[in-house]
DNA sequence: TAAATGTTGTTGTTACTATAACAACAAGGT
DNA sequence: ACCTTGTTGTTATAGTAACAACAACATTTA
């Protein structure tokens, strides 16, 4: 194929994790803007060979994106989209459900193999599986919950995953700001971290404090959470003792510096 | 790859359409069972080769199914199952969303061309798809809607649809047997349809007739559901003047038969 | 016959699959 | 210090399968 002019390749991108092949999105493409098609019309609108134009349009029906006329010659015609690309979910849904039992029956059976997890650091990609991991850490939260976090993390990602936390557990949240109301069960202190930008290390160059927070459960479990600017965020999770040292000083230091600075 | 053991291979089918390769399934199933291995022992359990998994693992990683610890050797850790396919799952219905506004617009755009669509027998696969031909054609309806229809058809799949039928338009209803409330603005006819299960034409085999609906619009547009035995249905529609009356005279030779049979 | 339809087979291309070999490094033995 | 031994991570390079692109043929229709 020369040019599949016009069409938009993000498009194509689209329908092909929709399990369509490129052939199979441009005769779908083009069935869409012409009504009932022959074969021959196909080939001419989509720039698909005329010769693959047939087993093409075959697998599109079996995927009820098109259905038939048998008139001679054969005439198409393509399923409105919203029904179509509704056809193509339904058989991936189902394919994400049987899938996701399958997994989570693996998942389950064989997992006491909790080995040596307590020295290592794991990098978490997507806030999504960071939540997933915070939430994790609060509810089974035995003693305390540390929280120094920026303000624009809170609202969004995790004040909400805080109420999981067991009423018998007290938590402690230090930020740099507050709306709204303030819950009592919560030890809130706002300092001055905006002021922590003014620390210089490259000379002249300020260090970016947004987006990034630090969580440290039962002094036990730590969670560093890297905004990494507009991209995917990531995150640091870790038991090990050593890291979750690092963490408690870093928490009462900074709590310490902000209210000195403060005054 | 030699065995890929006791991995069903459906879970393996299932996951590629949620875009996964065989390796990356491969993978990410073994690490489910394994906590926090590395590259070698994620090799001795699932069976991919040694060198293959470092690509597809770093795949995975950016796909947000696997995290990573940064000590030596790696180790590598799966996300929950379905924490795992959600993330997957995100991304599809994301595609799905922008495909299907795209699809829309050129489906709009450039419609117009409604050639020779009235001497053409369509051939519909699939239930859903039917019923959103029936629904069209319910929702267009000018003057008369008749249904002949086996009752195991319409509680599920027509009744509901009828309601959209505007106001001004006579409803009439053929079907061999009646469970519920009649609505008042249907006229119903409850006929022994079933008798006709004794017309013999290879003779000592009796045609089953059952899932069997034939639809009537404005004396203009018709549509002939085929059960076709527990498989995906299909449906014949047509605008063409000739199926039309075949359909015309159908309805009524079969309403006059099973009334004479009656008696 | 001419033109168009539908089918078949072959070749190119790509992404994934599979194997082998390599350099870097650590642990252990002489 | 030197040399094995074994493991990690990387690279190169065949093999394979599905798709893409083309050519040739048989069949129908006008």
């Amino acid at each position: 194929m020369t040019a599949p002019r016009d069409i938009p390749n993000n498009l194509l991108e689209s329908l092909k994790s929709l399990g369509l092949t490129k052939y199979e999105a441009l005769v779908y493409i083009g069935l869409l803007r012409v009504a009932g098609a022959t074969a021959t019309e196909i080939h001419e609108i989509s720039g698909v060979p005329r010769a693959s134009v047939y087993p093409v349009l075959d697998r599109l029906v079996q995927k009820e994106l098109v259905s038939v006329s048998y008139i001679t010659p054969k005439r198409f015609d393509a399923v409105p989209p919203d029904r179509g690309v509704e056809n193509l979910m339904r058989r991936i849904e189902t394919d994400a459900e049987s899938a996701r039992a399958a997994l989570d029956a693996l998942y389950r059976e064989k997992r006491p193999e909790g080995r040596g997890n307590q020295e290592q650091v794991w990098t978490i990609y997507g806030e999504e599986n960071i939540r997933t991991r915070l939430a994790d850490m609060f509810r089974s939260a035995e003693r305390s919950v540390e929280v120094l976090a920026t303000w624009d993390l809170l609202p969004e990602s995790v004040l909400t995953l805080l109420e999981a936390v067991p009423d018998s557990v007290s938590v402690d949240i230090v930020t740099d700001c507050w709306e709204g109301e303030r819950p009592s069960r919560f030890g809130i202190h706002v300092l001055p971290l905006a002021t922590l930008r003014e620390t210089r290390s490259p000379p002249g160059k300020l260090l970016p404090y947004e987006s990034s927070g630090v969580f440290l459960v039962d002094d036990a479990r730590a969670l560093l959470w890297v905004g990494s600017g507009g991209e995917q965020p990531s995150a640091l999770y870790s038991e090990s003792a050593g890291l979750v040292l690092f963490v408690r000083r870093h928490i009462t230091s900074v709590t310490e510096w902000a209210r000195t600075a403060a005054q």
